[in-house]
DNA sequence: TTAAGTGCAAACCTTTTGCTGCCCC
DNA sequence: GGGGCAGCAAAAGGTTTGCACTTAA
């Protein structure tokens, strides 16, 4: 399952840095996996808080930097200005509402495609895009 | 002068809302006017710091928030994760080197013609968009 | 065994806010 | 003259860090 290649990447990235695979960390990692989508510290935070195995804000902090560096999740700031973390093998653009704060993930081809000439054109190497479009979704437009 | 212009409009957003032109707001966006490009809040009380005229730090946080909500300025964050800004009628796009930090601008009309079409078909009305490609520029990629 | 990890609380940094005297309209 | 201002310092919010104890390898 693809879940566990992921648990996997991170347990090789762990192993190669000299670092342990904790149940801390495991577990982490598997509560974003569950909850696809966006996620914040805090959503972590309270998960962990109203089960048996707490886990101190400290300790997810630490992991979610890890988890970046690591190169399987990403952040971006929602409608909110709030950080919001997604994972990269989910990676997509957003069409995020400024009045709902709804989030529309969509990918397009035609789009990366474009990037891929710019970069080129600019000689410059990419690793990570965002774009992100800010406005009002459909349902906001109506409801005026 | 289009500097003039910018000013006017920051000047009728001011009376429109109720608020007052004062030489400080004059001043802070004289100032990025002049500057151009990226700069953050701590470049602008630096600069005043050391003029005769200084602002404290309190009033640039309110007079950037002020011409960010008038639609004159917007901020992103640079490959350190800090806070940066630019004048909206400068926007394009950004390639962010991650080794050095350079960032290169850009516009492609292709690009932008394709993201209306994106838009369109999810019945989402745009208002701002903000394109970010994280990656290696040329120097870093040569030195290696 | 022992290097690295966790939790806690304190420290940090950036940004916002309450208040007082001040200035623009 | 009076309602918004600027400056200050305190507070807030989010994130990091030093330390003492614990744990993975």
């Amino acid at each position: 399952m693809k879940n566990q290649r992921i648990i996997n990447i991170f347990k090789t990235y762990l192993a190669h840095t000299g670092k342990k695979i904790t149940w801390e960390r495991e577990e982490i990692l598997t509560l974003l996996l569950e909850k696809q989508g966006h996620f914040k510290v805090e959503d972590i935070v309270k998960i962990t808080e109203s089960s048996k195995n707490r886990i101190s804000r400290a300790t997810v902090y630490r992991t979610f930097n890890m988890l970046e560096s690591a190169g399987i999740i990403s952040h971006f700031y929602d409608h909110n200005h709030e950080k919001s973390y997604e994972i990269n093998h989910e990676h997509h653009d957003h069409l995020i509402c400024a009045k709902c704060g709804k989030i529309i993930d969509f990918t397009n081809e035609d789009q990366e495609k474009i990037q891929k000439q710019i970069c080129s054109q600019y000689h410059f190497f990419p690793i990570f895009h965002s774009l992100h479009i800010y406005g009002i979704c459909q349902n906001c437009l109506t409801k005026d």
